[in-house]
DNA sequence: CTCTTCGTACGATAAACATCGTAGTACGCT
DNA sequence: AGCGTACTACGATGTTTATCGTACGAAGAG
């Protein structure tokens, strides 16, 4: 227990490097409601936030899809902890690859959501 | 003719109004690589073009329909003039709901194209 | 009227996608 | 070891999507 081991349990999980992730495919994940909402909660919450704390009216099997969506679009960063697992926005890596549109896309998404929902 | 009928030559297209613009449709709109060129272009010359004036790496059916994904998701409008279409960007409407969005979004692009292209 | 240019409509097709249910694996706790 | 929690893997299904080809319509030029 508690050894830094590389391998850190064999549960790693594949995600793409900063120079990898692709526009398109951040916009194709983020044009999913579903999606848009995990990543409007991830950016309110300013930590990293279990998958279980997602409250979607969706399957379980359907959440795991969409966050691996987000997670091989680049979106999110998903880690072990324990038998959780923790999601956190790629925002470092966002904001160096496309300066100031992940907070135009939140805004974006905020501005929607107050318009259409009162 | 030049009559100023309402139809006007019963060759309108049907666009969203302005409130009915979906954030989600406008990205899915432009997470295609051939919609997003067509909107990166039709922002760098600022008027209207036609659609024959892209050169697009696919059939004109194909082009037909890409034009109508960014037409319905209120990304563009598009009006006849002669035999030829003329698409616009939306940028008022755009700018109007979602300020900032459209030019972080061409920023990301250029961005982007810049890194890989060259 | 005819011809050409520009774009559409329709049908087909293959791929991708969102969703589900069931069965299973990994981990922590007792 | 045994149990419960958290998430996954796989297969199925129905929908959407990107693409094409062919045939068609609308407008302008001769």
């Amino acid at each position: 227990m508690t050894t830094a081991t590389p391998a850190a349990g064999s549960r790693d999980l594949p995600h793409p490097v900063r120079e990898d992730i692709r526009l398109e495919a951040v916009l194709h994940a983020l044009s999913d409601p579903m999606r848009l909402q995990i990543v409007r909660e991830l950016a309110a919450e300013r930590t990293e936030l279990t998958c279980s704390q997602f409250v979607l009216p969706v399957t379980k099997s359907t959440s795991t899809h969409h966050f691996r969506v987000l997670r091989e679009a680049g979106v999110i960063r998903q880690c072990y902890r324990g038998t959780a697992k923790m999601n956190g926005l790629r925002r470092d890596d966002l904001d160096d690859l496309f300066p100031g549109l992940l907070d135009a896309l939140l805004a974006a998404a905020a501005r929607q959501a107050a318009r259409l929902g009162g």
